[in-house]
DNA sequence: CTGAAAGCGCTTACAG
DNA sequence: CTGAAAGCGCTTACAG
């Protein structure tokens, strides 16, 4: 029933090896066999059967995505930029849900890939920092992409953006609005990029010449109830800062979610920054001011650095190439000028 | 260097035909003779390859989930339900976002089926009732399992809930709480739910001997934006309603910033209610009470309707089966007794 | 520029 | 209970 190679041979009065050649832009062909051939093509609707190809080449047009990330907008935004480019050279992605650094994850993560055979993995973080997912991938040698990683760059192809500027710049934004005393909440330890926002935020502050008191600067876990929590000890009295960066949106949500509680306005009692641009920051009153990751393109790198080969060469000897890819930072409602009476100074 | 079936038969003396039926345990095979396939597998940690099971069984294993929704909470929740129970059975999941209802929408589809050859598809809504991509599937004799449709069920199997039910019970939860001049924001007219809850809270409403006011109904979109208009014209006087029922949470999102902006308390001068558990409903304060749809359970039941051969059945002619999944109504702290002052009566 | 043969690694009838 | 042969639908050398 399904239309075959071998019936577009047939119609087009050619050897199946010449439809090969035509369907794989193989060069050799005169102009006038190739129409004959597109022309039995068309006309029959065939498809070469992806399954019969992939046996032939050892090659699957599959891209998986490790993930182990509770941020659902971070998750489908990366999933459909690396769709996006999938779909350009003819590629699929399946998704796949790991527990980083569970227990038996090798024996998990080593029939996944040796089952479904792969063209080359995403990892995404936390994953992209995983030695055992690692180790699999380069014993069964399969390319991959990091995402984000932490530590170790040149193992593989990486994308990622500068963090540390991206908090330079919110911090800027925060100095030029007129406020000096403004608190920091970190985010998880075992986080690569919190540990360079937190050094963005330093640096912003030292180059405008402001100090950072120690008990402004909290350490947070990403989670809303961190944020909430660190905001707690932060607006204990009135000697409160004008300003409390939070380095995720979920913090920043939990700060929000403290002022209101303590009958604080926001932003004339206190401006709040978030960091990620999650949705939840553009759905609550007021909304936060954050930065935009450019996850999206993100996921299209990512894909773009499997499908062109430069994560097999990479796993070959070849040095690892580095994508650095912008962001932006979103002034909204939640940050203001410091109203005066809550900055006696 | 990939092991293959014929080292595995010469591993273990044995045909290649009987490590095929030990490894798709099929009868007729000693038990011995099982014990030594098995053996030279995990000795020579053999895996079969996908490719040449599917060219040889016209089977891919994979199972295509279309999307085109934007809330990505629904849909990350959904493809790890999928995932799961595609994980038991071998089987992987590749997601393909669509724009539903789109000009050249046929010309986009078709090739994603024919290209893939996927053992099923399944439709999320608004997917569910796109009249192009289900003829695409019949024509192509893709089986198929619709998520939540809205119109001629008996056209594919579907997984839904009751979101009538579940509109009605949340009501009571107002109802009991003292409530009795109750708002309603309704949701997006196409979509078919929105229908439902509105049913559900009406039935109610009569149930319970209480009337509902033509001017306490308005209708919303199902966007924060929608909802945060809906409240505007609901408290604009003091005689407003004690509670509202915004039939998704991010209109419940936007009732709340509203009421944050009037300088209303919730839940004293306002309950809330929402419906669907997004994530931004319970890192807003109050967090806001809300229905749980069991999003995770319906990912996993549509994987299973095309896994068990339900979907394909059905395209032959059978009996659509319909899967009806529980929710579960989650009161949280958006929802309390009117305070008296709120509504003379 | 084009084609006949062999092979990718499995499973499906068919024998015995 | 087990196996030899053929075939799934492509592509990869190899000829010409």
């Amino acid at each position: 029933m399904p239309v075959t190679i071998n019936d577009v041979a047939a119609a087009a009065g050619v050897s199946i090896k010449t439809v090969s050649r035509v369907l794989n832009h193989e060069p050799n062909v005169r102009t006038k066999t190739r129409d004959r051939v597109m022309t039995a093509v068309n006309a029959l609707h065939y498809r070469p059967n992806p399954s019969a190809r992939s046996l032939a080449t050892a090659r699957s047009l599959l891209i998986a995505l490790f993930i182990d990330n509770p941020s659902t907008a971070y998750v489908t935004e990366f999933q459909l930029g690396a769709i996006a480019r999938c779909r350009e050279a003819g590629f699929h992605l399946t998704v796949e849900p790991i527990e980083s650094g569970a227990e038996k994850l090798e024996e998990v993560v080593r029939p996944m890939i040796t089952n479904l055979r792969v063209d080359g993995v995403i990892l995404t973080p936390p994953v992209s920092d995983d030695a055992v997912v690692m180790q699999v991938l380069k014993q069964t040698g399969t390319p991959f992409v990091r995402i984000a990683p932490e530590s170790e760059p040149q193992r593989a192809p990486e994308v990622h953006m500068d963090d540390a500027r991206a908090a330079y710049e919110m911090t800027r934004h925060l100095i030029e609005l007129g406020h000096s005393d403004i608190a920091f909440i970190m985010g998880h330890p075992q986080h690569g990029a919190a540990r360079l926002r937190h050094e963005g935020f330093r640096q912003a502050m030292a180059d405008a010449g402001l100090e950072v008191r120690p008990d402004r600067v909290k350490q947070g876990y990403f989670s809303f109830k961190s944020g909430f929590e660190c905001a707690e000890a932060l607006l204990a009295d009135d000697a409160r800062p004008s300003a409390i960066f939070a380095s995720n949106d979920d913090m920043a949500l939990g700060v929000l979610a403290m002022a209101h509680r303590r009958g604080l306005n926001v932003p004339d009692d206190l401006s709040i920054a978030g960091f990620d641009d999650t949705p939840a920051a553009s759905v609550v009153w007021p909304q936060i001011s954050t930065v935009r990751q450019p996850i999206f393109d993100m996921g299209a790198a990512a894909a773009d650095l499997i499908i062109t080969g430069a994560a097999r060469r990479a796993l070959n000897g070849a040095p690892a190439t580095s994508q650095l890819l912008d962001f932006r930072v979103l002034p909204r409602e939640s940050t203001a000028p410091p109203a005066k009476a809550a900055n006696p100074s």
